[in-house]
DNA sequence: TTATTGATACGAATTAAATCGTATATTCGG
DNA sequence: CCGAATATACGATTTAATTCGTATCAATAA
């Protein structure tokens, strides 16, 4: 089998994904659009990142149009999930107990999400 | 008040940040010989990243004698939450939650820490 | 047909991070 | 005192990420 080469998406590459996770398919302008809502850079700019990001594998392309269309080639949880253990072991020293007593005693979280967790943890428990 | 201003640590500041904050206070070349276990750069390089962070404020040092001393000048947990909130943004749309679920989901957690954070769940839903 | 609009390609400049070489000063063993 | 070891300072290079200008081509409206 061979060993599947996690790419590590850097801060732009992952804003691009998060509007690509979430449309699906989308052109260069779609993406651009939405990025202008929070940020402020040129259309080539995100232009030159999705060619570079397609180049590296992140993203795939339907080129056989004028207007390319765009979609993630990276699963978003797996992604999610490979960042969020290089997160916790690099500033929580591997521990995902510390992280999740940060993370909510932080933010603030409904009941019903919590009692969402406490049947994940019972679940986890039971295993 | 004066707004604090967070600064982000680069990656490798970060990791010098560990070492500080688990040592209280140390020389660089301690700090360098701890990095060295996991990475693989020159004395030199660290050298120049600590006083680059000194110059930042993200580290305080006692250089009244001609070895310094060093000590992180960023409160550990602050930092954390700074960086996870930043990380739970970026990733995971805000959704605290979301994030606890990936974490919970993906290392492995032993019954007692899953106890202890059932704990502080119902401490939660009690407030 | 022609001018305008809007698309990609691509080189190049800018910025930021990390790395290292070298100069120089201090300490310490002999 | 002298030389080796060990510090800091600091400029310069390298590498990576971001940004953007400009060329060029295609579509479309007038």
């Amino acid at each position: 089998m061979s060993t599947p080469k996690y790419i590590k998406p850097t801060e732009s590459e992952l804003e691009i994904l998060q509007v690509l996770w979430s449309k699906g398919l989308a052109t260069v302008r779609e993406v651009h659009e939405e990025l202008s809502k929070t940020k402020d850079a040129g259309y080539t700019t995100t232009l030159k990142l999705m060619q570079i990001m397609n180049e590296k594998g992140l993203v795939k392309r339907d080129d056989s149009m004028r207007t390319h269309i765009y979609q993630s080639a990276v699963n978003k949880e797996k992604t999610q999930k490979h960042l969020l253990n290089k997160f916790i072991d690099s500033l929580f020293g591997g521990s995902s107990t510390q992280l999740v007593i940060q993370a909510l005693g932080e933010h603030k979280t409904t009941v019903e999400e919590l009692e969402k967790i406490q049947q994940l943890l019972d679940n986890l428990k039971t295993k």
